[in-house]
DNA sequence: CGCCAATTGATACTGTTTATCATTTATCTA
DNA sequence: TAGATAAATGATAAACAGTATCAATTGGCG
């Protein structure tokens, strides 16, 4: 069942999913919040995301909401160069983050062979490693593109 | 007495060698903060560092020397597994930190080949890579010993 | 010594995040 | 479907980190 189902669920829908899973009620706080989270292109923060719902819709369930989507992953928060920590939709799994410093977009990078790298390191330093972070910064295509012809 | 000077400059002096080669006048806040951040063996907070001095120092000076050491390069900001910026001793130029998430003890990490791997990998998604930000967690040698002990 | 700009610290302020708690609401059960 | 009840909400206040202001102080110079 469900066979064909290409790339059906909706950035919203995996939001609502993912509370549902996790036994949470569905209320209208939260559908709208999965809403708004759904339509964002780059990364946000939890203030930056209240600006652009409905005054009604509490500060505290905002930030309650955030973290409960962190913490079911659906979320992911990305560093960006100066420190900062946003949030930004996520796909499951361990990956790391291709952020644009001219536009702000960003590309999830999979497939990155960087974990034989670190082990292979760590060991070195009798380290036993267990996770890591890592931010990629630069231009996408895009930008250098465009940054190319200005100059 | 403190004949053979071995490894010569304390952290306290490299803080105070680095203000004086940027032009900072070398004040009696200056010096006692250069002595409570050397005495520091692993990553810290502003307001924990505060905590640690007198409180006549005031607290906009805690924060402004912070800021003056990051950019002279004698402080780095580590990133905790849990999105807290820490300061933290730091050696001149690009390195990356293995952070024991037991102890909170940190190695730098250098001759890391990471760059190698992150050039190739930006190119094929068409990303002009500018810089990155790595942080590694798991456990040092004594921990990860005491810890196979203890179990 | 004495000047003057750099520095300091008290204070107040900004912006973000958390805690509290009375009210509302979703879900379950009968 | 109605009622019970635990979860969820949002208004309010408070905690918290960091910044701005500015009069008073002080280091380093001639």
């Amino acid at each position: 069942m469900m066979a064909l189902k290409k790339r059906s669920v909706s950035a919203t829908d995996r939001i609502l999913e993912a509370l549902e899973e996790r036994g949470y009620r569905s209320t209208a706080p939260r559908r709208t919040l999965a809403a708004a989270i759904g339509q964002q292109d780059r990364h946000f923060t939890a203030e930056g995301l209240r600006k652009q719902l409905p005054p009604s819709l509490g500060r505290a369930t905002v930030y309650r909401t955030l973290k409960i989507l962190v913490e079911a992953e659906v979320l992911c928060r990305v560093l960006l160069e100066d420190g900062d920590l946003h949030y930004q939709l996520s796909h499951r799994g361990h990956h790391h983050h291709l952020l644009c410093v001219h536009c702000g977009s960003s590309q999830d990078l999979t497939g990155c062979d960087i974990e034989d790298v670190l082990v292979s390191t760590s060991e070195r330093h009798g380290f036993e490693l267990s996770g890591h972070w890592l931010e990629v910064y630069g231009r996408c295509r895009e930008c250098a593109e465009s940054g190319k012809a200005a100059a």
